[in-house]
DNA sequence: TGATAAAACAGTAATCGTTATTGATTTAAG
DNA sequence: CTTAAATCAATAACGATTACTGTTTTATCA
């Protein structure tokens, strides 16, 4: 039977609030401030469990730690190889990659995982910053946080 | 400067055998067989080494320790729910997706990873067998091992 | 060839991210 | 309010990988 913890519900409420993905450890810092004792531990925990219960998403990216997203709507990611940040696409399902798999494929191919590659808009900038022998910026655009819908 | 070593080349050559894109730990024990005093960082650093000279491909399954697979040539690859195992996928390429998820995102996308799953011709045999109280095997083909050509 | 320097080695300790264990605390149901 | 189970904090243990150390191998050049 599963009971109700304040610490679960604040993991998960800091997860929804965010866009970026965070670690264990950068949540279990967060967290801090309203769980002075709270342990990595339960941290960890409480990220599986959610992640069994559907609740939240946990993303492998095969490089460094697990990154957990409080969004469970089916989205794609990419990640920068400039400044390794995360962040959500918006673009349409990709339903009919799996049945070109399945074409000469004896098992059965039920899902998939795709991540993008490449520089995110700051490190772009930046680079142009770099090789203008770091001209000063003049206009500098914040980071979206966009939300992808659960509903719809 | 670059040396040769003779466990680096057996570690290349029973990479290019395989095409089951084994584990560290299985390089290991088996060029124990070759090398008795081998020891388990060295097939690490060589590893690392081949990956960084492009010889080899260091497959993050994000699930136990990485794989790694001699063939070089880009293909896609499945992974098995039931077994785990990790097979190669003769299929198109899937350039065309970078495209899709470039189309509204601010950065430059120049690259994606993508894996399949479900379950492998094996494990699906396997859970027939298990929900016909476990009915004799007649005929069970072998697991085929093809290689993706390098060239072309 | 033989001497030399750099690269690679085996063996081992350390690191990182994560999971398991323990005895105390919190939750929810009667 | 009692009780039992779930959860907790603290900490130890774990698996995969990397770093360190002193020795051996490789390639260069005398």
């Amino acid at each position: 039977m599963l009971k109700y913890s304040r610490q679960r519900e604040s993991i998960k409420n800091f997860l929804m609030s965010r866009c970026d993905h965070p670690t264990a450890e950068v949540i279990y810092r967060s967290l801090r401030k309203d769980f002075p004792n709270i342990s990595l531990g339960t941290v960890y925990r409480n990220l599986a469990l959610l992640t069994e219960l559907g609740e939240i998403q946990t993303i492998s990216t095969g490089e460094g730690p697990d990154r957990f997203d409080g969004n469970v709507a089916p989205h794609y990611h990419f990640q920068c190889r400039g400044c390794g940040a995360l962040m959500d696409l918006q673009m349409q399902s990709l339903e009919h990659i799996n049945l070109l798999a399945q074409h000469e494929f004896s098992g059965e191919i039920d899902g998939h995982s795709v991540f993008f590659y490449g520089r995110c808009r700051d490190c772009i900038s930046r680079e142009k910053l770099d090789t203008n022998q770091m001209r000063k910026v003049i206009d500098r655009t914040d980071k979206k946080c966009y939300k992808i819908r659960n509903d719809s």
